[in-house]
DNA sequence: CTGAAAGCGCTAACAG
DNA sequence: CTGTTAGCGCTTTCAG
């Protein structure tokens, strides 16, 4: 593997110049621009990277940190989408994505860390945002570069793109209510997580708004959102209070597990009972009956996001900000109105 | 931020011994490896991952080439799954990985080997064969370490881990034909990926096996996957091609959209039509009825590829092999038998 | 416009 | 067990 410096000697030029070939240097002449690139291409030559990285002080390489790697949690095909979305415009904008990994918090923290301290990343998205963070406060600290997909708890101290599910989730609750719906069940994950506080408020914003009573005996909370507790939560709740007519899930994962559930103890749904989802995965529009729910347009939030970081990195951009990808509520067959 | 010679300094011994520390040198006294250990602490100090990766030349990075970003493919949870699978070992090895996305097959093939030639990456995961595969190719000429998720063309050639789909596909059809389906339809992608050939060769062998006709126009082969084009190719073929009693779908994403299409016709899984898929999504259990399926354990899948890369990364495996990865049919109401 | 030379931060002989 | 030293392959002043 042919080095700059074998580039130089066979081009009877200095490394120097190579190294200006290489990096589309303007003080440099046509003509050895043409006679050293051909060289290049003759030996198949290819800087290295690490090389390049040691002087520049620079890799190219944006982490990724998505929450630890629970099953459930990277099951979901918003990862998936998010993931294609940063991967093309980083990729379209000359950075690679680095994956870390982990499995738990303190893991995941020293994981990260040690990714920034060695250099091996220019900065760093955080598909998560949730309370009292301490990643997201050490890498505060240290003034490392990186942009949250969520809403952070200081919102104004740091770099983020998220929805804004608080609006959202108030609409969704809004049209179950003018659909006739006073029981409305939400179903919802670690309330740590600032999106699970943001829908929930939503919640309870629009039974206040329309002068109905939060009732906090609809209000499920579960810290694991595998397909077993769903199932197991959502079959107690309508047994133990069946004037339940309408299911609001968290995500679209969570609304597909509600469904099965119910529907393994006869209730049709939309007949029996309504369902409302979030995310407005691929999947939702498919199953049967096709699930009402929120798009989050998942793509834009990666897209912005990456977008936003690569700004800071190139310290074009230099205070925090923040952008709002809107929403819309897509309208399909899982909810009915009630006479 | 501190380097090396600053701990050097700062410890009272030369460079080299705190290369030792760092490395876990066993030719070092306890002593000083505590006294330089608590001021590497002290300032902390984290090895410059670019500077090792230079002179060392090894990176401890995997390269990840995922089948071009097209909204579909990347949809799928088996890419998360395996994703995840990778993740976890490589992550336990010291290995991170990093994600080689583009869109196209000429571009990707560039992508992947300026990663490789700049000596990003160490080895590379392909989570996917196609015939007369050009990356393939050329990284074997180059003699660079890679592993193939799925059956190359050239079996004894490379490293690869696979099902072994022809038998898995043709058990499937034995499972249908033993319910008395005789007529049934198997909608698949592009067959220039061997994971398709292999499940079309394995239905057809069930057919010859059981003494029955393949009937070339129940094979319905389309490049596009996305939603849309299967629902239509299904819907049409069910209309011109009544008698079908079963529909085969060469993954579940796929038997997914022929369940609605059926369904928005007003048939009834199972009672007018039997479905089968493969891979067991997590979903697949969810959606109503639950879909009878090939489970091929993909976490396995992904598990066994990483660890034969980095094998191969590590000289320890030195002649080409390859894995086959158990497979399952996991039945679930989605079939039935004809009288 | 081009060259010489120093140095990014680390490792690996080689000596001792 | 530890120190000295010579690079790994590239970029970047500083001269010219």
């Amino acid at each position: 593997m042919p080095t700059l410096k074998d580039i130089a000697k066979k081009a009877g030029v200095a490394p120097s110049t190579v190294s200006r070939v290489i990096n589309n240097s303007p003080r440099i002449s046509e003509q050895t621009k043409v006679k050293v690139k051909k060289i290049m291409d003759e030996l198949g030559y290819h800087p290295n990277i690490n090389a390049r990285n040691l002087v520049k002080q620079r890799s190219h390489n944006l982490g990724l940190v998505i929450p630890y790697s629970t099953e459930e949690a990277f099951a979901d095909p918003f990862y998936s989408e998010i993931l294609r979305a940063i991967g093309v415009l980083a990729h379209s904008k000359g950075f690679n994505l680095l994956l870390l990994t982990s499995n738990g918090e303190v893991e995941e923290k020293k994981t990260v860390l040690k990714a920034v301290r060695s250099k091996q990343i220019d900065g760093v998205l955080l598909l998560r945002a949730k309370k009292d963070d301490q990643l997201i406060k050490e890498l505060n600290t240290i003034n490392f570069p990186f942009v949250i997909v969520g809403r952070p708890e200081a919102k104004d101290k740091y770099y983020w793109v998220n929805n804004d599910n608080i609006t959202a989730s108030e609409k969704v609750v809004d049209y179950l209510i003018k659909k006739g719906h006073h029981k409305i069940a939400i179903i919802l994950g670690d309330t740590n997580y600032t999106v699970n506080q943001d829908r929930l408020s939503g919640y309870k914003k629009s039974f206040i708004k329309n002068n109905l009573r939060v009732k906090e005996e609809l209000i499920i909370q579960s810290a694991k959102i595998d397909h077993q507790s769903i199932y197991r939560l959502t079959q107690n709740i309508i047994k133990t209070q069946p004037e339940i007519t309408a299911f609001y899930g968290m995500s679209d994962i969570i609304a597909y597990t509600i469904i099965q559930a119910l529907n393994d103890l006869n209730l049709k749904i939309p007949q029996d009972i309504s369902i409302i989802g979030f995310n407005n995965n691929p999947m939702s529009k498919i199953i049967s009956p096709p699930l009402t729910t929120v798009d989050i347009n998942t793509y834009l939030l990666g897209n912005k996001a990456t977008e936003l970081l690569i700004g800071v990195i190139n310290k074009k951009i230099k205070t925090p900000q923040n952008t709002i990808v809107p929403t819309k509520l897509v309208k399909r067959s899982s909810c009915q109105k009630i006479k």
